[in-house]
DNA sequence: CGCTTTTGACCTGCGC
DNA sequence: GCGCAGGTCAAAAGCG
């Protein structure tokens, strides 16, 4: 699998449409604008793109459907998830919150592992993945999966001008 | 001393 | 049914 259903070379004219019933709604209810991201601009990051992808194909915009079961009940759904290219040189993106790292993966057609956090906020179970493409050792994409629902930790401010910057897509996949 | 990172193993889903 | 890839957990180590 080499196709990123998150990545695109060029926002180019993408159509805003009106229809921002995605995730993003949820997002705006933290009154933080996105995720409530924030963070500091360190290199000058760089949002290229921004796509939201709600699972595989059949989804829910529920919440945490995932329970913590381990043996039994697997998985079926996930959560609200959405992904960004964000030009930067570092992997790790300083959005506010406080972030566990669970585990790194390599992946294929991938020169650069991917890594997994987690939000550590207790009965927060929001996670993310950061990777960085091989292609361009410059772009890193960020996949957040879930919405916070408690406040930041850090005060935000300029990554919400990033926020705003991104092109939001309504999740074609 | 507490918390985060690291790394390998294990599990599940999907494709062939 | 088997193999591959992705995702998560858990134990140990390191750092502040």
């Amino acid at each position: 699998m080499e196709n990123y259903p998150i990545l695109f070379p060029f926002a180019s004219t993408m159509p805003p449409s009106s229809s921002f019933s995605s995730p993003m709604d949820l997002h705006k209810k933290n009154s933080n604008g996105f995720l409530g991201l924030r963070g500091e601009i360190m290199d000058g990051h760089r949002t290229s793109e921004v796509k939201d992808v709600s699972s595989s194909g059949s989804f829910r915009v529920g919440e945490n459907e995932a329970k913590a079961g381990k043996k039994k009940g697997v998985k079926k759904i996930r959560n609200p998830k959405f992904a960004f290219q964000t030009r930067t040189e570092v992997d790790i993106l300083d959005d506010g919150y406080r972030w566990r790292k669970y585990g790194q993966k390599a992946v294929k057609n991938n020169r650069f592992p991917r890594s997994y956090y987690k939000c550590t906020y207790q009965g927060c179970n929001v996670k993310k993945q950061v990777q960085r493409q091989s292609r361009d050792e410059g772009v890193v994409v960020t996949t957040y999966e879930g919405v916070h629902t408690h406040p930041i930790d850090r005060p935000t401010d300029n990554f919400e001008q990033i926020l705003t910057q991104m092109h939001i897509y309504p999740a074609p996949l």
